[in-house]
DNA sequence: CCATTTATGCCACTGAGTGGCATAAGCGTG
DNA sequence: CACGCTTATGCCACTCAGTGGCATAAATGG
């Protein structure tokens, strides 16, 4: 057990938490371009300057559970053992320990109200995007620091692969969870973390084949 | 050869490549943040309000070149011969094709502009990747609609797979343009269209082989 | 030449994002 | 506990991207 964080960080974090719950909750109920940064402010009761000291921007604030994620895989991806396998399966393991690492229930839960919210506002799916490729940047830098890779193209192809599957991986979970309502057990009302693993998985296996791919005409 | 288009349409074009010039220009030379709407619009004489019926937003007019690009694309996937090869090289000769369709040297020019503006502005970036993406769902639509294909992730994966390869290939072209100052001969100012065409092909050959990449530790 | 359609201009407005500066809230010291 | 010191916050005014409404001008078709 850590000893007690400062109790400034510790009010930080709950601000932080409070924009991020009350973002992913206005947001999810009138929409994204449905809600002022004024009324998210209000709801928290913060002024509209220390929400820009929290978020970059709007759309960041409803990011916040992918974030964590991937940051969580830069962490794995300093200490995982480095030996001559190959690169994606360790990569996939990097990303399935920080999954197992950061994502609990309520991890669930806000990761499938950002994906909706990105799949539905073009401009979160922009920033989207661009924070999954900003990560695979600095993914190239750790593994070039650590490993002696080849100084081609590979490397960045096979990162851009990766988050090409846990991005089809995330819309198939969040597409699956989406069909729950009509379930009648209440026992099961919000997708579990494994069932995403378990897509990641499958998606990632299913890179090589997709290469060789072929199809008839209709 | 086709009758000539109705004059109004003509009109349209003109300042529609006006505005797409005079921000490549001006983008270019003070950055993107550093010029305003305004100015962009007093420079080609145009109301802002007239801006916005020609592009959605202030990133738009600067991606034009690879847009376009994009577009031709998808004619050539309606068109080309779908007998049962593979479909990632179905995809590639789509690509060359439309690539050679609609770049010449000027369109090279402000190609490479558009890629260096999207390098060093984020907002940029993120446009492009999301544009980048919605042609991907196009590109899986016909596809759908022209072959029998599989209904798994492996088509969308081969797509992704294919704008990477060609994201790295114009990055790998543009910072090859970069380095030409130095040449004495000013009869190669800027960098070639089959420069690209050849960096793309060769990046769509190394797709397999970064997928069973291994690399041993420092 | 006239009527219809279509592109443009003008104006006022919302809302995101920023900079500057004053204030208050933690925090270490005596 | 009182004192400065650091750091987070609030407030205000400002710029600029983007939108809606309505009037005007230009092309088109007869």
């Amino acid at each position: 057990m850590t000893t007690a964080p400062p109790l400034r960080e510790r009010k930080k974090q709950r601000t932080r938490q409070a924009l991020i719950d009350a973002a992913l909750r206005l947001f999810g109920d009138r929409g994204f371009g449905g809600v002022t940064l004024d009324e998210l402010c209000e709801e928290v009761e913060v002024s509209k300057r220390t929400f820009f000291r929290y978020f970059e921007g709007k759309e960041d604030v409803a990011m916040a559970p992918l974030h964590d994620m991937w940051r969580a895989f830069l962490v794995e991806l300093e200490t995982i053992p480095a030996d001559g396998r190959p690169l994606l399966e360790l990569m996939e393991t990097a990303l399935l320990t920080a999954l197992d690492r950061v994502a609990d229930d309520a991890w669930a839960g806000r990761a499938l109200l950002s994906y909706r919210l990105s799949e539905s506002t073009s401009s979160m799916n922009a920033h989207n995007l661009h924070f999954c490729e900003s990560t695979m940047c600095s993914l190239i830098e750790v593994l070039h620091r650590r490993l002696d890779l080849p100084d081609d193209a590979r490397p960045r192809l096979l990162g851009d692969m990766l988050v090409a599957a846990w991005r089809h991986a995330v819309g198939g979970w969040a597409a699956a969870a989406g069909d729950r309502p009509a379930v009648p057990e209440p026992a099961v009302p919000e997708p579990a973390v494994p069932e995403l693993a378990a897509r990641f998985r499958d998606t990632v296996a299913a890179l090589p084949g997709s290469l060789t791919l072929t199809a008839d005409p209709r």
